[in-house]
DNA sequence: CATAAATAATCATTGTCAATCATTTATTTT
DNA sequence: AAAATAAATGATTGACAATGATTATTTATG
């Protein structure tokens, strides 16, 4: 067996496990512990791992140390104001015990807090959420099942069979990457996966942007502007997308970010 | 078990409840309590946690409301020592990247921190498994669809169309109420329906249950013994439960809380 | 103050590492 | 093609670190 390969191999095992020790490595590739040791410094000169005493560590930076798991880490923070009042303005359309669906993303997953005094029966293909109402609630939650997605944080069935088909709410709130003339656009397949299969399992279909999602571009169009029945954004959206919305017979509801009150306009 | 390993299990562990012993410790990880203190220390240096008389503290202070949320607060601690050995026990049968079933309990929950350092794929019907899993190790996780029971902690659907018929598995870990001549016994139908849905879904069943389980009755049969595949439990087993379960052709394996290896008997 | 538990300190044992050198394998030179 | 050279590997060894057991010391609790 040559360097590169089995230095592949010693990659491929330090992602697939957190750690590895030397010993592991010695029976995977058949090499001597010399020769992993090697190979470790190496690697560990590339920063493809970390050696640690006893073998090698997969180099995910803050796996642990900086309070790990916590959703969405980033996404999360930008435009938040806008996103709290949209979400409190979601909120306030639903009556207790109403059935409602909560697609994940970062606008949506802004409801969990004034949801935590609701009493309502939330389906949801977001962990997060769930994991927050679940928590910090009485809301009956209900989850789709499947993988458990890291990166976006939803959970994923690639089989048509699962229990989002047999869950029908009166409103459907979702997020999206934008919203124009073309439709709601998402930027990652998977989330499109997922949204396709909670549409139409709902009376209404209720948009979350912030209003800077007017202006986002994308490639992938989720569905058209005619099948989205409600929008909730704030105060930055300009007249000539109202008209836009207007004109595609959405109603369109401003949150004020500052103040208390949501008011309806157009329609 | 290496350092660093053995340390993702104490951090695994320490963020599942607000304080962990030494000696608890020393039962997930089989090392010594000399180590466990040498880490404890180490990780306080690093400020991973806290360091604390008799053991270790997450280093968030109370996370929310108090002990609100926390999984399962009572059963959790009863008979803790043999649940963690066992659950141990039931860990080291199995090899990375894997598919495995983990049943939601009390018992199997304890499965969560030897399988800190694991990767194999988790398909489960217990959210606190499968919270814990993904904010502390790199399994991959499958859910189950379905409403959260909040009182038993798991998942349940209703329908019949769910994802749990598209997982098959190499082994199935479950708990039980009690453990007989009849068969396998619960308490709840709820967790009957659960339980029924993922049994057979996998080549080997194995049933996690300490040895005070042997004693209990209860009126609902799950299944009958000759489905069971392996028995892990402690060493408190009589020499006649031990002689029913070889009379039925399960395999049984005694896990020592004190001390380090599991050993088989029987069979 | 007495007792038990937890911790610290010590030491033998084991496991891990770095350095060295012999051997094999690959590459270049003749 | 053969010889010479270079590189990679595996084995050996002494140094060092980690571990677990033992014993002494400290700390909590009644």
């Amino acid at each position: 067996m040559h360097e590169r390969e089995r230095q592949r191999i010693i990659l491929s095992a330090v992602q697939d496990r957190p750690v590895v020790t030397v010993v592991e490595l010695c029976i995977i590739t058949g090499a001597s512990e010399a020769t992993i040791r090697r190979d470790i410094v190496a690697l560990d000169a590339e920063k493809k791992l970390n050696r640690i005493r006893g073998g090698a560590e997969s180099i995910t930076p803050p796996q642990f140390g900086g309070l790990a798991g916590r959703p969405f880490s980033v996404n999360q923070l930008i435009n938040i104001e806008q996103k709290r009042a949209i979400a409190r303005a979601a909120v306030e359309m639903c009556d207790d015990g109403e059935p409602i669906i909560i697609n994940g993303g970062t606008t949506t997953f802004q409801m969990v807090h004034p949801l935590a005094s609701r009493r309502m029966q939330v389906f949801t293909n977001s962990f997060p959420i769930a994991e927050h109402l679940l928590n910090h609630s009485k809301n009956t939650i209900m989850l789709s099942g499947g993988t458990i997605y890291r990166e976006q944080n939803i959970i994923l069935s690639p089989f048509e069979n699962d229990v989002t088909r047999n869950f029908y709410a009166r409103r459907m709130f979702m997020g999206a990457k934008g919203l124009g003339p073309l439709g709601v656009m998402e930027g990652d397949p998977l989330i499109v996966q997922a949204e396709e299969k909670l549409i139409g399992q709902s009376d209404e279909l209720v948009l979350l942007v912030d209003s800077s999602k007017f202006e986002a571009r994308s490639s992938l169009v989720l569905c058209p502007l005619s099948r989205v029945d409600t929008v909730i954004t704030d105060d930055g959206i300009t007249d000539k997308t109202a008209a836009m919305l207007e004109a595609a017979d959405v109603k369109l509801i401003v949150a004020k970010s500052g103040a208390a009150q949501q008011e309806g306009l157009a329609s």
